[in-house]
DNA sequence: TGCCAGGCCGGGT
DNA sequence: ACCCGGCATGGC
């Protein structure tokens, strides 16, 4: 892995190229958890059709959403994919929040008073919440100091040589957690970055890496092919 | 036109 | 403990 300061510098030249992401891209807490579990393997923008069709019905609250007809729900979300999976999946984090939370606890805090790795293991608990979903809704809607590793945080790391090839989620988000500063709005736009890196010149089949911002600091990746 | 997108699960080695 | 197929729509 990289040097201490070398995650810091990355992100530095992400940041200047790029600038701040303001992620993640919602009105409300609960709707990021809505979104984290509706952009699994989704892109974005199918996604945001989804979410639309959810607040014209009124299901953008936990428990109008936990109560929701499943069939209409999976009608709803139709546009993001994996429908039928995703209507359950949702029912099940909405119950999940309607639980901890009280009815106009907006803001979720009924859930932010509680410990991390408590809320990291009753997310890992619900059906259909892996790491990633998990560490999305803890950062990005709870505000818990927690780096989330992604597709394109894998490829991107992995094609320079920057992370241990073949480590699991836990591996890599290790390695970050070990050297970033536990600061969440650093934290947020991190991912954010990578991610948009990703978008533009780390795709799997067509990497562009020469016109890559970080291209003058890592030089030229070093495994193209393999997707990491 | 295919290939891909901000994963996760269950069954098989 | 990994590895793999299935899940599904819309955009480029």
């Amino acid at each position: 892995m990289v040097a201490k300061g070398q995650l810091l510098t990355i992100y530095s030249e992400l940041r200047r190229a790029f600038g701040h992401q303001h992620w993640w891209p919602a009105r409300t807490p609960f709707e990021v958890i809505v979104g984290a579990v509706l952009t699994q393997n989704t892109n974005w923008r199918n996604v945001e059709k989804a979410i639309r069709n959810l607040e014209e019905a009124g299901l953008l609250s936990a428990r109008a959403l936990g109560q929701a007809d499943p069939r209409r729900l999976q009608r709803l979300i139709r546009p993001a994919g994996y429908y039928r999976q995703k209507a359950g999946r949702l029912l099940g984090v909405a119950r999940w929040v309607a639980l901890h939370c009280a009815p106009e606890d907006e803001g979720l805090c009924g859930l932010k008073a509680r410990s991390t790795d408590e809320l990291r293991r009753g997310l890992l608990s619900l059906s259909g919440i892996g790491p990633e979903t998990a560490d999305s809704i803890l950062l990005y809607a709870l505000a818990k100091p927690v780096f989330v590793v992604d597709a394109y945080t894998v490829r991107v790391m992995g094609r320079h040589g920057l992370i241990e090839p073949g480590g699991s989620y836990a591996d890599v988000q290790q390695e970050f957690h070990d050297r970033l500063p536990q600061d969440v709005e650093l934290l947020k736009d991190y991912h954010a970055q990578l991610v948009e890196l990703g978008k533009r010149y780390c795709k799997k089949r067509y990497p562009d890496c020469a016109r890559c911002p970080l291209y003058p600091l890592l030089g030229p990746p070093l495994i193209v092919e393999a997707d990491l």
